[in-house]
DNA sequence: ATTGGTGCAAATCCTTTGCAATAGC
DNA sequence: GCTATTGCAAAGGATTTGCACCAAT
Protein backbone atom coordinates (compact mmCIF):
# COMPACT_ATOMS: atom_id res chain seq x y z
CA UNK A 1 0.00 0.00 0.00
CA UNK A 2 1.43 3.50 -1.49
CA UNK A 3 1.90 6.13 1.25
CA UNK A 4 -0.93 8.46 1.86
CA UNK A 5 1.44 11.57 -0.04
CA UNK A 6 2.00 9.72 -2.58
CA UNK A 7 -1.58 8.31 -3.25
CA UNK A 8 -2.28 12.06 -2.78
CA UNK A 9 0.59 13.53 -5.30
CA UNK A 10 -0.20 11.15 -8.08
CA UNK A 11 -3.76 12.51 -8.97
CA UNK A 12 -1.81 16.10 -8.50
CA UNK A 13 -2.91 17.27 -4.98
CA UNK A 14 -0.72 18.74 -2.85
CA UNK A 15 -0.38 16.10 0.20
CA UNK A 16 -1.54 18.61 3.11
CA UNK A 17 -2.02 17.23 6.60
CA UNK A 18 -5.33 17.83 6.62
CA UNK A 19 -5.77 15.42 3.45
CA UNK A 20 -3.29 12.64 4.92
CA UNK A 21 -5.00 12.43 8.08
CA UNK A 22 -8.39 11.89 6.64
CA UNK A 23 -7.70 9.67 4.34
CA UNK A 24 -5.71 7.63 7.17
CA UNK A 25 -8.94 7.70 8.57
CA UNK A 26 -11.10 6.41 5.72
CA UNK A 27 -8.38 3.63 5.71
CA UNK A 28 -8.28 2.20 8.81
CA UNK A 29 -12.51 2.59 9.74
CA UNK A 30 -14.51 -0.43 9.05
CA UNK A 31 -17.60 1.64 8.88
CA UNK A 32 -18.47 4.28 6.64
CA UNK A 33 -17.96 7.92 8.55
CA UNK A 34 -20.25 11.45 7.57
CA UNK A 35 -18.25 14.51 7.75
CA UNK A 36 -19.43 15.26 10.60
CA UNK A 37 -17.52 12.04 12.38
CA UNK A 38 -14.61 12.92 10.23
CA UNK A 39 -14.54 16.51 11.40
CA UNK A 40 -14.85 15.18 15.43
CA UNK A 41 -12.02 12.42 14.79
CA UNK A 42 -9.79 14.90 13.28
CA UNK A 43 -9.85 17.30 16.32
CA UNK A 44 -10.29 14.87 19.08
CA UNK A 45 -6.00 14.06 17.71
CA UNK A 46 -5.33 17.98 18.02
CA UNK A 47 -5.87 18.59 14.28
CA UNK A 48 -6.85 22.29 13.85
CA UNK A 49 -9.38 21.80 10.97
CA UNK A 50 -12.66 23.42 9.59
CA UNK A 51 -15.74 21.76 8.86
CA UNK A 52 -15.60 23.23 5.41
CA UNK A 53 -12.09 22.06 4.86
CA UNK A 54 -13.54 18.48 5.66
CA UNK A 55 -16.28 18.71 3.04
CA UNK A 56 -14.21 19.92 0.73
CA UNK A 57 -11.32 17.26 1.06
CA UNK A 58 -14.18 14.29 1.31
CA UNK A 59 -15.27 15.35 -2.12
CA UNK A 60 -11.75 16.16 -3.85
CA UNK A 61 -10.82 12.36 -2.70
CA UNK A 62 -14.24 10.81 -3.87
CA UNK A 63 -13.93 12.65 -7.57
CA UNK A 64 -10.10 11.14 -7.94
CA UNK A 65 -10.90 8.13 -6.63
CA UNK A 66 -9.23 7.70 -3.67
CA UNK A 67 -12.50 7.51 -1.36
CA UNK A 68 -16.35 6.90 -2.24
CA UNK A 69 -19.98 8.60 -1.19
CA UNK A 70 -22.71 6.49 -0.17
CA UNK A 71 -26.32 8.07 0.22
CA UNK A 72 -29.03 7.68 2.68
CA UNK A 73 -30.77 8.64 4.97
CA UNK A 74 -29.38 11.81 6.79
CA UNK A 75 -25.76 12.93 5.90
CA UNK A 76 -23.61 11.46 3.10
CA UNK A 77 -21.17 8.35 4.99
CA UNK A 78 -17.76 8.31 2.85
CA UNK A 79 -15.61 5.09 2.78
CA UNK A 80 -11.71 4.86 1.49
CA UNK A 81 -11.23 4.42 -2.24
CA UNK A 82 -9.76 0.57 -2.00
CA UNK A 83 -11.30 -2.63 -3.84
CA UNK A 84 -14.97 -1.83 -5.35
CA UNK A 85 -17.76 -3.40 -3.44
CA UNK A 86 -21.37 -2.74 -3.06
CA UNK A 87 -23.35 -1.31 -0.12
CA UNK A 88 -26.15 -2.31 2.44
CA UNK A 89 -27.67 0.75 3.90
CA UNK A 90 -30.05 0.91 6.47
CA UNK A 91 -32.69 2.99 5.66
CA UNK A 92 -33.75 4.00 9.61
CA UNK A 93 -30.12 4.79 10.94
CA UNK A 94 -27.64 5.43 7.80
CA UNK A 95 -25.17 2.90 8.71
CA UNK A 96 -23.30 1.46 6.07
CA UNK A 97 -22.07 -1.89 5.57
CA UNK A 98 -20.13 -3.48 2.85
CA UNK A 99 -20.57 -6.32 0.65
CA UNK A 100 -17.57 -8.02 -0.81
CA UNK A 101 -19.78 -9.45 -2.96
CA UNK A 102 -18.72 -10.21 -7.21
CA UNK A 103 -21.67 -12.35 -7.75
CA UNK A 104 -23.44 -8.33 -8.22
CA UNK A 105 -21.20 -7.90 -11.10
CA UNK A 106 -23.32 -10.05 -13.37
CA UNK A 107 -26.38 -7.91 -12.28
CA UNK A 108 -25.01 -4.75 -12.43
CA UNK A 109 -23.65 -5.19 -16.17
CA UNK A 110 -27.61 -6.10 -16.51
CA UNK A 111 -28.61 -3.53 -15.76
CA UNK A 112 -26.20 -1.14 -18.02
CA UNK A 113 -26.98 -2.99 -20.97
CA UNK A 114 -31.17 -2.40 -20.24
CA UNK A 115 -30.70 1.50 -19.24
CA UNK A 116 -27.54 2.76 -20.74
CA UNK A 117 -26.37 3.76 -17.08
CA UNK A 118 -22.86 3.41 -16.73
CA UNK A 119 -21.38 1.39 -13.41
CA UNK A 120 -19.82 3.14 -11.13
CA UNK A 121 -16.05 2.04 -10.57
CA UNK A 122 -17.11 1.91 -6.85
CA UNK A 123 -19.55 -0.45 -5.84
CA UNK A 124 -22.26 0.83 -7.96
CA UNK A 125 -25.30 -1.83 -6.32
CA UNK A 126 -26.46 0.05 -3.23
CA UNK A 127 -29.28 -2.63 -0.96
CA UNK A 128 -31.83 -0.74 1.68
CA UNK A 129 -33.50 -2.17 4.40
CA UNK A 130 -33.70 -2.11 8.05
CA UNK A 131 -30.57 -3.23 10.13
CA UNK A 132 -30.15 -5.62 12.81
CA UNK A 133 -30.93 -2.82 15.60
CA UNK A 134 -33.55 -1.09 13.52
CA UNK A 135 -35.49 -3.68 13.47
CA UNK A 136 -36.15 -4.99 16.92
CA UNK B 1 -56.64 -0.13 -9.17
CA UNK B 2 -59.10 1.30 -6.30
CA UNK B 3 -59.60 4.85 -5.95
CA UNK B 4 -57.06 7.25 -4.23
CA UNK B 5 -59.63 8.30 -1.18
CA UNK B 6 -60.06 4.40 -0.66
CA UNK B 7 -56.37 3.52 -0.85
CA UNK B 8 -55.85 6.41 1.89
CA UNK B 9 -59.03 5.68 4.38
CA UNK B 10 -57.59 1.46 4.26
CA UNK B 11 -54.29 3.25 5.65
CA UNK B 12 -56.33 4.67 8.42
CA UNK B 13 -55.32 7.95 6.75
CA UNK B 14 -58.25 10.40 6.11
CA UNK B 15 -58.52 11.34 2.32
CA UNK B 16 -57.86 15.06 1.85
CA UNK B 17 -57.11 17.05 -0.90
CA UNK B 18 -53.92 17.17 -0.87
CA UNK B 19 -53.11 13.46 -0.43
CA UNK B 20 -55.34 12.47 -3.32
CA UNK B 21 -53.47 14.80 -5.57
CA UNK B 22 -50.09 13.87 -4.61
CA UNK B 23 -50.91 10.45 -4.70
CA UNK B 24 -52.31 10.79 -8.29
CA UNK B 25 -49.23 13.12 -9.16
CA UNK B 26 -47.06 9.93 -7.85
CA UNK B 27 -48.71 7.79 -9.65
CA UNK B 28 -49.04 9.63 -13.39
CA UNK B 29 -45.24 10.58 -13.81
CA UNK B 30 -43.17 7.31 -15.13
CA UNK B 31 -39.71 10.11 -12.95
CA UNK B 32 -39.43 10.21 -9.65
CA UNK B 33 -40.23 13.69 -7.80
CA UNK B 34 -38.50 15.69 -5.83
CA UNK B 35 -40.79 17.64 -2.62
CA UNK B 36 -40.37 20.57 -4.18
CA UNK B 37 -41.37 19.00 -7.55
CA UNK B 38 -44.39 18.24 -6.17
CA UNK B 39 -44.72 21.20 -4.64
CA UNK B 40 -44.26 23.14 -7.87
CA UNK B 41 -46.77 20.81 -9.74
CA UNK B 42 -49.60 21.04 -6.98
CA UNK B 43 -49.25 24.73 -7.11
CA UNK B 44 -49.12 24.92 -11.00
CA UNK B 45 -53.06 23.16 -10.72
CA UNK B 46 -54.23 25.88 -8.67
CA UNK B 47 -54.30 23.85 -4.91
CA UNK B 48 -53.75 25.49 -1.93
CA UNK B 49 -50.26 23.89 -0.38
CA UNK B 50 -47.54 24.69 2.27
CA UNK B 51 -44.43 23.18 1.37
CA UNK B 52 -44.34 21.51 4.89
CA UNK B 53 -47.25 19.41 4.11
CA UNK B 54 -45.80 18.23 1.01
CA UNK B 55 -42.97 17.22 3.58
CA UNK B 56 -45.18 15.56 5.70
CA UNK B 57 -47.29 13.50 2.91
CA UNK B 58 -44.90 12.16 1.06
CA UNK B 59 -43.40 10.83 4.47
CA UNK B 60 -46.38 9.28 5.94
CA UNK B 61 -47.01 7.84 2.19
CA UNK B 62 -44.25 6.03 2.26
CA UNK B 63 -44.72 4.88 5.80
CA UNK B 64 -47.94 3.15 4.56
CA UNK B 65 -46.20 1.88 1.45
CA UNK B 66 -48.73 4.66 -1.25
CA UNK B 67 -44.89 5.84 -2.12
CA UNK B 68 -41.27 5.32 -1.65
CA UNK B 69 -38.11 7.31 -1.45
CA UNK B 70 -34.96 7.23 -3.69
CA UNK B 71 -32.02 8.72 -1.41
CA UNK B 72 -29.43 9.95 -4.11
CA UNK B 73 -27.45 13.05 -4.50
CA UNK B 74 -29.58 16.57 -4.07
CA UNK B 75 -33.27 15.83 -2.55
CA UNK B 76 -34.89 12.90 -1.81
CA UNK B 77 -36.83 11.59 -4.89
CA UNK B 78 -40.67 10.18 -4.89
CA UNK B 79 -42.42 7.41 -6.45
CA UNK B 80 -45.54 5.42 -6.21
CA UNK B 81 -45.89 2.52 -4.38
CA UNK B 82 -47.49 0.16 -6.90
CA UNK B 83 -44.95 -3.03 -7.67
CA UNK B 84 -41.68 -3.41 -6.21
CA UNK B 85 -38.94 -2.47 -8.16
CA UNK B 86 -35.34 -1.81 -8.24
CA UNK B 87 -33.78 2.03 -9.20
CA UNK B 88 -30.71 3.37 -10.92
CA UNK B 89 -29.51 6.50 -9.82
CA UNK B 90 -27.61 8.91 -11.48
CA UNK B 91 -24.80 10.20 -9.20
CA UNK B 92 -24.23 13.70 -10.87
CA UNK B 93 -27.77 14.96 -11.93
CA UNK B 94 -29.69 12.66 -9.56
CA UNK B 95 -32.08 11.45 -11.58
CA UNK B 96 -34.23 8.16 -10.90
CA UNK B 97 -34.96 5.07 -13.43
CA UNK B 98 -36.63 2.54 -12.49
CA UNK B 99 -35.62 -1.15 -13.14
CA UNK B 100 -38.27 -3.40 -13.78
CA UNK B 101 -36.24 -6.80 -13.12
CA UNK B 102 -36.79 -9.74 -11.33
CA UNK B 103 -33.85 -11.48 -11.81
CA UNK B 104 -31.93 -9.39 -8.58
CA UNK B 105 -34.34 -10.88 -5.99
CA UNK B 106 -31.69 -13.34 -6.00
CA UNK B 107 -28.98 -11.22 -5.29
CA UNK B 108 -31.26 -9.26 -2.52
CA UNK B 109 -31.64 -12.77 -1.01
CA UNK B 110 -28.33 -13.51 -1.27
CA UNK B 111 -27.35 -10.23 0.97
CA UNK B 112 -29.98 -11.18 3.76
CA UNK B 113 -27.95 -13.83 4.53
CA UNK B 114 -24.70 -12.81 4.39
CA UNK B 115 -25.82 -9.40 6.51
CA UNK B 116 -28.38 -10.00 8.60
CA UNK B 117 -30.37 -6.46 6.86
CA UNK B 118 -34.23 -7.11 5.62
CA UNK B 119 -34.88 -6.68 2.57
CA UNK B 120 -37.62 -3.42 1.69
CA UNK B 121 -40.69 -4.48 0.50
CA UNK B 122 -40.53 -1.51 -1.85
CA UNK B 123 -37.13 -1.96 -4.42
CA UNK B 124 -34.46 -2.69 -2.59
CA UNK B 125 -31.74 -2.90 -4.74
CA UNK B 126 -29.67 0.75 -6.11
CA UNK B 127 -27.80 0.99 -9.02
CA UNK B 128 -25.37 3.76 -9.25
CA UNK B 129 -23.92 5.50 -11.85
CA UNK B 130 -23.75 8.50 -14.43
CA UNK B 131 -27.07 8.99 -16.77
CA UNK B 132 -26.80 9.21 -20.40
CA UNK B 133 -26.85 13.70 -20.31
CA UNK B 134 -24.61 13.46 -17.88
CA UNK B 135 -21.73 11.02 -19.16
CA UNK B 136 -21.34 13.61 -22.04
C1' DA C 1 7.35 32.63 -5.98
C1' DT C 2 3.25 30.51 -7.42
C1' DT C 3 -0.89 28.58 -6.86
C1' DG C 4 -3.56 25.30 -4.48
C1' DG C 5 -5.58 24.75 0.17
C1' DT C 6 -7.34 26.48 4.30
C1' DG C 7 -9.95 28.86 7.98
C1' DC C 8 -13.55 31.78 8.96
C1' DA C 9 -18.04 33.58 8.41
C1' DA C 10 -22.00 33.91 5.80
C1' DA C 11 -25.19 31.91 2.77
C1' DT C 12 -27.88 28.23 0.73
C1' DC C 13 -30.41 24.09 0.30
C1' DC C 14 -33.36 20.62 2.18
C1' DT C 15 -36.19 19.31 5.79
C1' DT C 16 -38.45 19.33 10.38
C1' DT C 17 -41.19 21.27 14.15
C1' DG C 18 -44.54 24.10 17.27
C1' DC C 19 -48.81 25.83 17.33
C1' DA C 20 -53.30 27.80 16.34
C1' DA C 21 -56.78 27.36 12.74
C1' DT C 22 -59.33 24.08 9.61
C1' DA C 23 -61.48 20.27 7.54
C1' DG C 24 -62.51 15.04 7.44
C1' DC C 25 -64.89 11.64 9.61
C1' DG D 1 -67.91 17.44 17.85
C1' DC D 2 -63.68 15.25 18.02
C1' DT D 3 -59.10 14.90 16.25
C1' DA D 4 -56.15 14.35 12.25
C1' DT D 5 -54.28 17.45 9.10
C1' DT D 6 -52.92 21.87 7.53
C1' DG D 7 -50.71 26.50 6.96
C1' DC D 8 -47.62 29.59 8.63
C1' DA D 9 -43.41 30.88 10.65
C1' DA D 10 -39.42 29.69 12.69
C1' DA D 11 -35.74 26.53 13.57
C1' DG D 12 -32.62 22.92 12.33
C1' DG D 13 -29.14 20.07 9.97
C1' DA D 14 -26.10 19.41 6.10
C1' DT D 15 -23.46 21.38 2.81
C1' DT D 16 -21.51 25.18 -0.16
C1' DT D 17 -19.31 29.54 -1.17
C1' DG D 18 -16.48 34.08 -1.06
C1' DC D 19 -12.47 35.77 0.29
C1' DA D 20 -8.10 36.90 2.50
C1' DC D 21 -4.26 34.28 4.45
C1' DC D 22 -1.10 30.24 4.56
C1' DA D 23 1.58 26.45 3.07
C1' DA D 24 3.18 22.73 -0.39
C1' DT D 25 5.67 22.47 -4.39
Amino acid sequence: MPSPSLLLRDRGLRATSNRRQILDLLGSRASHLSAAEVYDALRRTGERVDPATVYRTLEVLTEVGLAHVVDGPGPKRYGDGSEPHHHAVCRQCGAVKDLPLRGLADAARHIEELTGLRPDASGALLFHGLCGACSL
